[in-house]
DNA sequence: CTACAACTTGAATATTGACTCAGGTTTCGA
DNA sequence: TCGAAACCTGAGTCAATATTCAAGTTGTAG
C-alpha cells in the first residue's frame, strides 16, 4: 500500500518538466535552508528557480509538501552517504568512528538540507519523528548485534542508540553547521574515544589510533 | 552594561499589573508550547490569559519578544534546577549521572518550555546559540577541572562537552517530551554507564550502581 | 474623596503571502 | 506539419493575524 507515490498526478512527463522540477527542488532547499520554513516564500523559490509563481503548483500541492519531500530525501541521502563510507565488515567501534566522520562531512556539504531536517520538528513533526525513528531502530539493531559478537558491552541498546544519535546531531550542529573550526576527523576521533572508553580514568589512556 | 532591562517602560507598576503579566507569560508558554511559534497567535495567548488582545502590548513589544523572554527564562530555570540536584562536592562521573537525571525530570515537568527552547533555533537563533554556548562553556570548564583532579581522562574537553549536551538533549526529547516509557533514573543510569565506560567490552562489566 | 496614572478593551488597520485561474507557449507523437 | 497534452505565466483572490489606538475602567497617592 505504497505511501510513496503521493504526487503521481503532478509528476513531470517531459524532459522540460523534469528539468523544471529539479530546479524547483534545488531552489526550495536553498530557500528553506537560508530563510527557514516560515520566512521562505513560494515566490522566493520560483524566483531562485527562474520560474513563474504558478509553476510551483504544477509540481507541488502546497508549501508543506515540498518541505516534506526534502526531509524524506535527506533521510535517504544521509543513510546512503554513511553506508558508502562504512564498510560492512568492520567492528562496531570502528564503524562508530567512521560513521560519525562521514556524518559530519555530509552535514558540511548539505547545511541547507540539514537545517531543514531540524526544522521539520516544528513544521512536519511526523516526518521528523520518522526520520529519527528509522535511524534509532537501525542503530539499536546494530548495537544488539555487536553485543552478541562480543564487540561491545551488552545492555540498554535503545537508550544508547538515542544517546549516540544525539551526540552526532549536536556535534554536527556545532562543528559542521555553525562552524568548521575543527576537521571532521578531529571531532570524530574525540567522540569515538568517548564512545569507546567513556570518561573513566581507569580505561586505556589518551588518543590512540 | 545590562541588557537585562529591555522592557523597563513596560514593567507593571501595580499589583494588578504584575498579576496580568504573569498570566500572560504562562499563557504564552502554553500557547507557544502547544502550537509552535508560528501557529501561536497573540489572540490565542490573551484568550488563555483571559485578557483582551490589546493588553498584550501593554507588556510586550512584539510576539518575538515574549518568545525570547521565555527562552532566557528557561536557561535560568534549567541551570538552577540542575544545580539544586547536584551537590558541589561529588566527583564528575557522579555529577554526570545526577545531572542527567535531574535534566530529564526537569524536561518532563516543562515540556512546553523545552519545546520553545528547541524552536528558538529557528525563531531567535541568537538566543538559542547563547543558551547552548553558556551550557557548553560551563561544561567544558567542569570537564577540564575534573581532568586536573584525575577524575576523568584529559583531552578534547570542548568536543566532549558538546557530545554530552547532545546526548542529554536527545534523551530528553525521546524519553521526556515524546514519551515517558522509562523512568528518568533508568535512562540516566544507562547513559551514565555509557559516559563512564564507553561501549568497550574491555571496561568493567555491566550495570552496577 | 479626587484626580491622575496605570491599566484594559476590542474594533480597525495594514501587511503578508499562499494559492487560483484563464489564457498563452512549448513539446512531441503521429 | 499539426494538434492535443503538457507546461508556463503572473495578476488577482482571500484569509490570517500582528499591531495600533482612541475610548473606557480601575488603582492609589495625597
Amino acid at each position: 500500500m505504497g505511501g510513496e507515490e503521493t504526487a503521481t498526478s503532478k509528476a513531470p512527463r517531459t524532459e522540460r518538466g523534469k528539468r523544471t522540477l529539479r530546479k524547483l527542488l534545488d531552489a526550495a532547499a536553498a530557500e528553506f535552508g537560508e530563510r527557514g520554513y516560515h520566512e521562505a516564500s513560494i515566490s522566493g523559490i520560483t524566483q531562485r528557480a527562474g520560474a513563474a509563481l504558478g509553476t510551483f503548483y504544477t509540481y507541488f500541492d502546497s508549501k508543506e509538501q515540498v518541505f516534506r519531500a526534502l526531509v524524506d530525501d535527506m533521510g535517504h541521502l544521509t543513510r546512503q552517504h554513511i553506508a558508502e563510507r562504512v564498510p560492512g565488515n568492520v567492528d562496531r567501534l570502528t564503524a562508530e568512528r567512521l560513521g560519525l566522520e562521514a556524518f559530519i562531512e555530509f552535514v558540511r556539504e548539505h547545511k541547507d538540507l540539514y537545517r531543514i531536517v531540524m526544522e521539520a520538528q516544528f513544521v512536519a513533526e511526523d516526518a521528523y519523528l520518522n526520520y529519527y525513528k528509522v535511524f534509532a531502530a537501525a542503530y539499536t539493531r546494530n548495537l544488539a548485534q555487536a553485543a552478541e559478537k562480543g564487540e561491545i558491552r551488552p545492555g540498554h541498546e535503545e537508550e544508547r542508540a538515542w544517546a549516540l544519535i544525539g551526540m552526532s546531531v549536536f556535534l554536527g550542529m556545532r562543528y559542521a553547521v555553525w562552524s568548521s573550526d575543527k576537521s571532521a576527523k578531529e571531532v570524530a576521533d574525540a567522540a569515538a574515544e568517548l564512545i569507546t572508553f567513556g570518561l573513566s580514568p581507569l580505561a586505556r589512556g589518551g588518543g590512540g589510533m
